[in-house]
DNA sequence: CTAATACTTGCATAATGACGCAAATACGCA
DNA sequence: TGCGTATTTGCGTCATTATGCAAGTATTAG
């Protein structure tokens, strides 16, 4: 009989490259990229505590960056698929896509266990498996 | 009685960034930045599938930079601590820190989650929630 | 000790990105 | 329409960073 489960992992990095796993799908460098920014970061977990959609100038007043930064930080934020963006009269509001956010982290800590070859039967700590 | 659970979310992002919650310890910048070059993030997908500790130059071949570039990628990953580096002889060897990085990753789901005013009482899928 | 292999580091260059200011745009209201 | 508030965008500047090449360091073999 054939194989049942995990495609056996390749014998170099090289030959590695070639075979495609979730990780490569789900490692994002747009998505870490966006919350690879102090302020950004700072920004997002500002919205995210506040837990409600919240205006650019609202915001702006948690940290010392002048508006148009700001701006420009939760634009991309928005583009990148961690906030959402809603127009309101005269204000956008910005507030975390939760769900979606997690479970992007979560797929990608899911990815990375997959790759690891001690499955690690819950609990286990150490690193580096082989 | 007093409040049981969760400290009452706050009224602004202003006074959001004032409480502190997991978000703010967990949400780690610098990991994101390391992982946000896309250079990077093949280097780690590649050693994470090759699933044991792999030589500079044996990764150098899976990339199409020069290999003292992914020498410099290599050291600032383990910096961060999403490689473990091993000296072994003349040779270095790089192994992704699997339960490590799955664990921060994990961690910054729950702490997102966490922030989210509507638990979602498991498989929920709305983004935003109030 | 010398040579060869494996990796790291210095240096210059080019690209990217963050920032502030000022001007432009969007929207609601009188 | 004209005004005021909210946000976005253009532009210049400064800092950071990715990259390649060449030189340097470390470690093993002869």
């Amino acid at each position: 009989m054939t194989q049942i489960r995990k495609p056996r992992t390749p014998a170099s990095p090289r030959h590695a490259a070639a075979c495609s796993r979730p990780i490569d799908r789900t490692l994002d460098p747009a998505l870490f990229k966006a919350l690879g920014d102090p302020t950004r970061a700072v920004l997002v977990a500002c919205i995210a505590k506040c837990a409600r959609p919240c205006t650019v100038g609202e915001v702006a007043e948690c940290c010392s960056v002048d508006l148009s930064v700001v701006s420009r930080h939760l634009s991309l934020l928005a583009r990148a698929g961690i906030l959402e963006p809603t127009r309101e009269g005269r204000v956008v509001r910005y507030q975390v896509r939760y769900a979606s956010l997690s479970g992007s982290l979560r797929a990608m800590a899911a990815a990375i266990d997959e790759c690891c070859p001690t499955p690690r039967t819950r609990k286990g700590t150490r690193d580096g498996c082989c």
